[in-house]
RNA sequence: GCCCUCGUAGUUCAAUGGAUAGAACGGCGCUCUUCUAAGGCGCAUAUGUAGGUCCGAUUCCUGCCGAGGGCACCA
């Protein structure tokens, strides 16, 4: 909201398509937004006013000050500050409205108000269009359906969860897809791996081994294939995720000749060419010399269903870092297709090590040795996996401390972010804000903190509809608890001495409490009212 | 050998090219006869290395060092 207005009122005195940031600045005292227009603008121009940085911030603040009535409203002062920086103060009115507005609001989000100010729809791509009718297929985890889902699928299935979590709370339209790898080399092994175990055949060293695999006996590979798929839509409830589609290779690709339609529709644009007796596109194979087709050429007849058929605007494809290699390849392939690589999206989540007793757990799906999903949740809980998973940027390298998780519990950041969510509950069952609060009367540090905090929420939707970098949401949660344990510390609440006070105070607790809950459940993380 | 990702405090991680590089855990010292002490306050400690671009680099580019992962007519 007021980082959305001050950019706008910026862009009406600038020059169209001058690149220039409006963020939060980390000290206060530089503000609570600052902008670097004035050090773009006079590299760009020296005029108005010839001068350096300094002279066109001047310049920005006289002007956006007389010129700019709706940021009046919202800003208190301008200073231009540095070596050319323009920050901008809020006004407490403009805090306190924005609030009261806030405050009025239901618990959940709802698709057509997105998040924030009611009737505010959330603009993203930093260009203002408003975009929030795209459809949107994210597909993740996609785990072939050979084993049980490790605890590695865990980190792109809660990423992938959030995000389409969070892109529906601003109103796209988003299919959470899983792709089911049913069909191939891979569930072939499956069958002659259960063989193997009952010693019908000799085993091989790309054979699955494991425990899960002995249970699998008399199976055939199709048979546990589906057995598998079951207990991985299990393991998936537990974890709280959920999927609209699931989406199998077998049924929707091969039993539907979906195959050949799409090499017809290749070859006829002419992309395609014949190479030591394969077919290729580009430097990869489609079909191979044996005439049997690749797992490229059921992806590009997969990614053309998500397109073409179902038209989504946009993909979303969360991969694991073992197929960074297939983005570009991908990504040519979409585009031989006829669509633009841009809307295929791809996430690639490094991979987590386990680490336990100090030491790395080594793991390996084939050889059976790895933990599960199951195992990671029922061992520190769906909460603090979910917190620990989504607090780290998908292309960190992360660990992933057992013991820690385990004995240390009670300090983790999700118990701290949850205790606030209580503390604020036990507050309001004390006192129950009325409707006619005065929110002017607050005006302690504390307080303005508070507030300013809640209202940007907002702000950090918009960022991660921008670059879906949803870990920024437990950043977020974070340093709200924070903020409002502090404003708990200083400010005493219910005051028996001080009624007026009170009904304001408990209206911003009120708001807090909200808050936390709609954040923690955009991270799938429960907000208990008691701890 | 080629490609991708990463290298930040004792540890695990943050930081759209911006101002004094933030947290958490661990360490040390304080702190509650007010609504949840699972709390609060204070202190110490960091950008692997050598260059380049820029008014400004943890961020972009190049070399080197180190970690992980890819380099199939597997999926």
């Amino acid at each position: 909201m007021f980082r959305a207005q001050i950019r706008e009122e910026i862009e009406k005195l600038v020059p169209k398509g001058t690149v220039f940031s409006v963020e939060r600045p980390e000290n206060s005292e530089h503000g609570d937004y600052s902008s670097n227009i004035a050090l773009v603008l006079a590299k760009k121009i020296g005029n108005p006013p010839a001068g350096g940085p300094k002279e066109v911030a001047e310049w920005m603040k006289a002007t956006l000050g007389s010129r700019a009535p709706k940021l009046g409203k919202i800003i208190e002062r301008i200073e231009s500050a540095g070596p050319g920086f323009l920050n901008f103060f809020i006004a407490r009115e403009a805090l306190v409205e924005n609030l009261s507005i806030f405050s009025r609001r239901g618990e959940r989000f709802s698709e057509r108000e997105g998040v924030g100010a009611p009737g505010e729809r959330v603009k993203t791509e930093r260009n203002g269009k408003r975009e929030t009718s795209k459809k949107i297929n994210i597909e993740f985890i996609s785990a072939n359906p050979t084993g049980p889902l490790t605890m590695a699928n865990g980190r792109g299935g809660f990423y992938g969860d959030a995000l389409a979590n969070v892109l529906s709370a601003v109103g796209r339209k988003v299919t959470r897809e899983y792709y089911i790898n049913d069909a191939g080399n891979q569930i072939k092994l499956l069958g002659e791996s259960i063989l193997a175990a009952e010693g019908k055949i000799p085993a091989r060293e790309e054979l699955y081994k494991g425990e899960y695999i002995k249970k699998l006996k008399e199976k055939t590979a199709a048979q546990a294939a589906a057995s598998l798929l079951k207990e991985i839509k299990v393991s998936l409830i537990k974890a709280g995720i959920k999927f609209d589609v699931w989406y199998s290779e077998d049924k929707n690709l091969h039993k539907k000749n979906e195959l050949k339609k799409i090499l017809t529709f290749l070859n006829k644009k002419k992309v395609l060419h014949e190479k030591e007796g394969a077919l290729w596109l580009a430097d990869a194979v489609v079909i191979k010399s044996n005439k049997e087709s690749t797992y490229f050429l059921a992806d590009l007849a997969y990614h053309y269903d998500k397109f073409m058929k179902r038209k989504f605007d946009i993909a979303i494809d969360i991969w694991g870092a073992d197929h960074h290699g297939y983005i570009e390849r991908m990504k040519k392939g979409v585009e031989a297709i006829g669509v633009e690589p841009a809307r295929l999206q791809i996430i690639i989540m490094q991979l987590v090590r386990l680490i336990s007793g100090g030491k790395e757990v080594k793991m390996s799906k084939r050889s059976g040795e790895f933990v599960t999903l199951d195992e990671l949740l029922k061992e520190v809980g769906v909460d603090a996996a979910r917190w620990f998973f989504l607090e780290r940027s998908p292309n960190t390298h992360m660990d992933f401390d057992m013991d820690l998780a385990k004995e240390r519990s009670k300090k983790n950041p999700v118990y701290y972010v949850q205790y606030a969510h209580a503390r604020s509950c036990s507050i309001l069952r004390k006192g129950k804000p009325g409707k006619k609060a005065d929110l002017m009367l607050l005006d302690k540090p504390e307080e303005l903190a508070l507030i300013k905090k809640i209202l940007q929420l907002h702000e950090i939707i918009e960022d991660i509809t921008d670059d879906y970098q949803a870990h920024r949401l437990t950043k977020y949660v974070y340093e709200l608890a924070q903020t409002f344990t502090n404003f708990y510390e200083k400010c005493l609440v219910i005051d028996t001495k001080n009624k007026e006070l009170t009904q304001a105070r408990l209206a911003l607790v009120s708001a807090t409490k909200k808050t936390l809950k709609q954040t923690l459940t955009l991270m799938g993380i429960a907000a208990p009212e008691k701890m």
